[in-house]
DNA sequence: AGCGCGAATTTCGCATGGTGGAATTGTGCG
DNA sequence: CGCACAATTCCACCATGCGAAATTCGCGCT
């Protein structure tokens, strides 16, 4: 499925940096402005190195304080996320809008970024039971329907390197657990042309993609959705969609690259 | 002008995490990838010390390494964005593409966050000479065309106590040094219905701003451009309709939160 | 207005986490 | 293949980050 759990980032690195941005983070997922308190608790740490944190990321401007002493992100960081996004996430835009109005279900756009699928666009169903991957987000690609679309592309030895490096681990009973399965999956992808995640990361979630062709970075679009509302009619209508999308998007002749 | 520089950040705070924007805004201001030894140079860092940041960034998704080697900014980064950016700048966008058709000239969205103008929303002209400042800038209010709109809604005291915090720094020979001069201004600008910046901040640069009324947090829409276009004509037109793009944007009578 | 309480902010000694020069490894080119 | 340059790793050292304790601030209640 594609919302896959994220991986963890390996442990070290500067320890003061993983936790600033854990604080923003904390702020992101709170959609409203938090006391120091909370937002402390919500990212683990003591108040006053949350606070000291804080403080930094206010200076900087990427987290400003409201007259409450509340905190919010800092207009700082809108100007960075425009700056991220990748030229093929700006063109996907009325492409994902689209395939949402056709399936009714979230549409995502992703790459592939090192081991890992990472989402940088995303239409949201409109329906209120839907899925939620907030771009920006991670997971391994064996577990989810863009991460296997754009496996299915790769040659063999470097799936198996990349499996090798990230393992398979299962998160329901259909996960593939082994190469052999995971290799049957994409041979099966391609001779299908899309992919499909029927419960692999959660039971009850079903997902299909179609990698973008033509880019040195592997892209691909999905649509996903619960399974109860993905029914096979409503695969076989938005697969003709979904495969259109992709064609559209895809690099030019000189192998567009992504950024 | 609009593009008053920025007040540079107290001294202190967490150093590895300032280090680490200062990357971050690296990889954005060159808007394509770059090697480790740039990024470097860019941010004034030793290689090893930027690598180690660079790969912290990179595990945690807020950076990428292309198979060049070569970094950019990573996905992480967009999810930020989106959710540091208020709903006031949301509402906005369409509003200002209007005004950059009307006035064919730059248009800002800032709010006053503490002592200084946030940039917070923009559509550049299609000029190619043309005001540029970046989203999440910030700058001092005493010399921008927004700041001293959103000043001019400010209780006297209030506003002296900001100047007494930020000082008036002089950038030409038409920028206020003096608290009176600045407060004079306010009252024109009050008695005009909008301000003008002529070239307080860059010679050259004109701009005229309007506060955005009933917000608790002081918001104002601009116009910039250089002043060879920015004739008394031009901002004569223009004025009309950034005052009714304000009035748009005007916060509800519970006195809208920004956020 | 005064008080109490909880939250935010500041202080500062300490130790750990961050640093960066040197060494090692990797990559691309001739 | 060899070489030069770039990237990455290593690790001793100490500067910076940490967080418990102290202080200050802000809010609500009487």
């Amino acid at each position: 499925m594609d919302s896959a759990p994220e991986r963890v980032p390996a442990s070290g690195g500067v320890q003061s940096v993983s936790r600033a941005f854990g604080l923003l983070e904390a702020l992101a997922d709170a959609h409203e402005p938090l006391a120091l308190a909370d937002v402390a608790a919500t990212a683990g740490l003591p108040v006053p190195t949350a606070h000291r944190l804080l403080r930094t990321l206010h200076d900087l401007g990427y987290v400003r304080q409201l007259e409450s002493r509340e905190y919010a992100l800092g207009a700082g960081l809108i100007g960075l996320g425009e700056r991220a996004r990748p030229a093929l996430a700006e063109r996907a835009a009325p492409v994902l809008v689209r395939l949402e109005e056709v399936a009714g279900e979230t549409a995502n756009l992703a790459t592939l970024d090192g081991d890992l699928v990472s989402y940088i666009a995303q239409v949201p169903s409109r329906h209120r039971m839907r899925m939620f991957t907030e771009v920006g987000r991670r997971v391994l690609p064996h577990a989810s329907g863009v991460g296997k679309a754009m496996m299915s592309l790769l040659p063999e030895g470097r799936v198996r390197a990349l499996v090798a490096r990230t393992g398979l681990p299962r998160y329901t009973a259909t996960t593939h657990t082994t190469v052999d399965d995971l290799l049957q999956d994409l041979a099966d992808t391609r001779r299908r042309g899309f992919a499909i995640d029927d419960g692999e990361q959660e039971v009850g979630v079903r997902c299909i993609a179609v990698a973008v062709p033509g880019h040195n970075v592997p892209a691909a679009v999905s649509i996903s959705g619960p399974s109860v509302r993905m029914t096979d009619e409503v695969v076989r209508t938005a697969v003709a969609e979904l495969i259109r999308a992709a064609k559209g998007l895809q690099g030019g002749l000189r192998t567009q690259a992504i950024p």
